[in-house]
RNA sequence: GGGCCGGUAGCUCAGUCGGUAGAGCAUUUGACUUUUAAUCAAAGGGUCGCGGGUUCGAGUCCCGCCCGGCUCACCA
């Protein structure tokens, strides 16, 4: 034997130990891979309903159940033993022994491993030590696990085991299963706030021949029959105004966008963001919206509207307001001297501390640079420069700037709104500029999108848009420091071989 | 892509100056009918991420690579 086949043999061991078990289950009658059971409550439910009642109470009216679980712990004591059975992220204990169960079933019991699937059925009571309890009268098999579970003290810590093996993470770290059910609170609770107030939800395509809505890199796919190239969408913004010009009025979508970028704490290449558009409002229209929609998600997600995120606390019941230029001027730290009003409107001022080519950009790189990390507390920017908003409708009193707003907060980027531009003639000029930036090297700059246009020279009502970043909204939501915290399945380079497949072989032919 | 940090038993982690690879949980055997990170007694389990190099000798030092985390750049 090599080395290399004694040390596999030696991996095969506990897989081995827990196959043969199969086989024993199966003696006693017991199917290891089972049936339908039809359980009378899951144990949150039990831990709601009766955690309240005193141990005098449960033992004068009995309170029968059938529960399911994963087996978490075990504490074997000869003819008795304890057993904490996990569902839905939650424990309850459970006491079999032997007087009380019969003999296949405690030949059953004997046999458990951590993490087997069972079904048991008894009465409530509450041990010694007051623990709320299921005294067992009878059990069955459900699932087997082949494979050992994390340790029951730490969990699952290693951060790229969670994230590969998403279902070891929940099974092992009971707090990942709530930041998802509060990443599906917030969702619903969006669905919920936008169609009480007529919006409706449609789907709009994710491949797209023409890329656009945002300055990002696309990923890039083919279809075979048309043989055409398509984008995975990096926005669904041009087609949900398509449907603004078709009437719709009111319109949102809730889904991925795809961004062929850096991946980090704050990026995901598949990210979820929420856009709606509403006609005959404004971007001081959606200001207003998003508030009510930022203050109400927070609520039904977490319970209140201030979420404490790492050491600061996020009140999104109140808000703060600057204009791009107010909040360089409120968060200047790069010298003792705070710029005026009139140096931030100076284009001299504005190249003196920027190397971008307009004054334009200048201002948003210096707002990105001296505010943008300090934007802690829920923010809103507004009055964004005409270059980087190539759909925003221009504003009246000053046509070098757009009526525009984005929300931060921790310091991220977490929504963006304009009133959108509605002129077709004024939107082919943007976009001829945007091609004249694509021309000097900027691969991020807009296409031209001449469908678009054209949907524009039917009429766009006047129109509110806006987008919110789920992911991100769900880390603030939650307290998680990474968007892969609250994204189920991030992006990652693929894991070697794995070699499952092989070991199961192995057993399946008698070890060998 | 750059910088910093990490990868040791199924899991969580130690490993000193380069000198026989360790603990707890999990596993196996035995004891135990109210335990709860059960306890007690014993046992088994290692490609020290991968590949080179230096050395009498490498988990440890050097080089390259793989995977991950944080961070900077880019972005939402």
């Amino acid at each position: 034997m090599s080395l290399r086949e004694i040390s596999l043999s030696i991996e095969n061991e506990l897989l081995a130990q827990r196959y043969a078990r199969i086989a024993e289950v199966e003696k006693l009658g017991y199917r290891s891979y089972g049936q339908r059971f039809d359980f009378t409550h899951t144990i949150p439910q039990i831990l709601k309903d009766f955690s309240p009642r005193t141990a005098e109470e449960l033992a004068g009216t009995r309170v029968e159940v059938k529960i399911t679980g994963r087996i978490f712990t075990i504490r074997r004591m000869g003819k008795a033993g304890f057993a904490h059975l996990m569902q839905l992220g939650e424990k309850l204990q459970i006491y079999i022994k032997k007087d009380a169960v019969t003999e296949r079933e405690f030949a059953l019991y004997q046999l458990l491993d951590l993490g087997d699937i069972i079904g048991v059925w008894g009465y409530l009571f509450r041990t010694r030590t007051g623990e709320l309890s299921v005294h067992v009268e009878g059990l069955t098999f459900l699932s087997k696990t082949l494979l050992s579970m994390p340790e029951k003290f730490h969990g699952l810590e290693d951060v790229e085991l969670r994230y590969r093996q998403r279902y070891l993470d929940l099974i092992a770290n009971p707090d990942v299963m709530n930041v998802f059910r509060v990443r599906a609170r917030i969702i619903s609770s969006l669905r919920r706030q936008l169609e009480s107030r007529g919006f409706v939800e449609v789907e709009t395509p994710m491949m797209q021949p023409l890329y656009g809505g945002a300055a990002a890199r696309p990923f890039v796919t083919h279809h075979n029959t048309l043989d055409i190239d398509l984008y995975l969408r990096i926005a669904p913004e041009l087609y949900l105004k398509r449907l603004i010009v078709g009437g719709l009025e009111r319109v949102y979508e809730i889904n991925r966008n795809f961004r062929n970028e850096g991946i980090s704490t704050q990026h995901n290449p598949e990210f979820t963001m929420l856009e709606f558009y509403q006609a005959y409002t404004d971007y001081l229209g959606l200001m207003d919206l998003s508030v009510e929609l930022l203050r109400e998600t927070a609520i039904d997600a977490t319970g209140a509207p201030a979420v404490k995120y790492g050491e600061v606390t996020l009140d999104f019941s109140r808000i703060r307001r600057f204009t791009i230029r107010e909040a360089v001027i409120e968060f200047w730290k790069e010298d003792l001297t705070r710029p005026s009003t009139d140096n931030v409107r100076d284009p001299e001022w504005l190249a003196r501390y920027s190397h971008r080519h307009t004054p334009g950009e200048q201002l948003v790189e210096i707002f990105e640079r001296v505010a943008e990390s300090h934007l802690i507390e829920p923010t809103i920017i507004h009055e964004y420069p005409v270059e980087t908003s190539p759909l925003s409708k221009n504003n009246p009193a000053d046509p070098a700037f757009v009526d525009r707003f984005e929300i931060y907060a921790a310091g991220m980027e977490i929504g963006n709104a304009y009133t959108e531009l509605n002129d077709p003639q004024e939107q082919r000029r943007r976009f001829e500029m945007q091609l004249g930036m694509r021309e000097r090297g900027d691969d991020e700059a807009h296409q031209m999108d001449e469908d678009y246009v054209r949907a524009l020279c039917y009429g766009m009502p006047p129109t509110g848009g806006e987008g919110i970043g789920i992911d991100r909204l769900a880390m603030l939501l939650t307290n998680r420091q990474s968007i892969r915290d609250v994204i189920l399945f991030p992006l990652l380079r693929p894991e070697g071989p794995i070699g499952i497949a092989g070991e199961l072989r192995a057993l399946e032919n008698g070890g060998k």
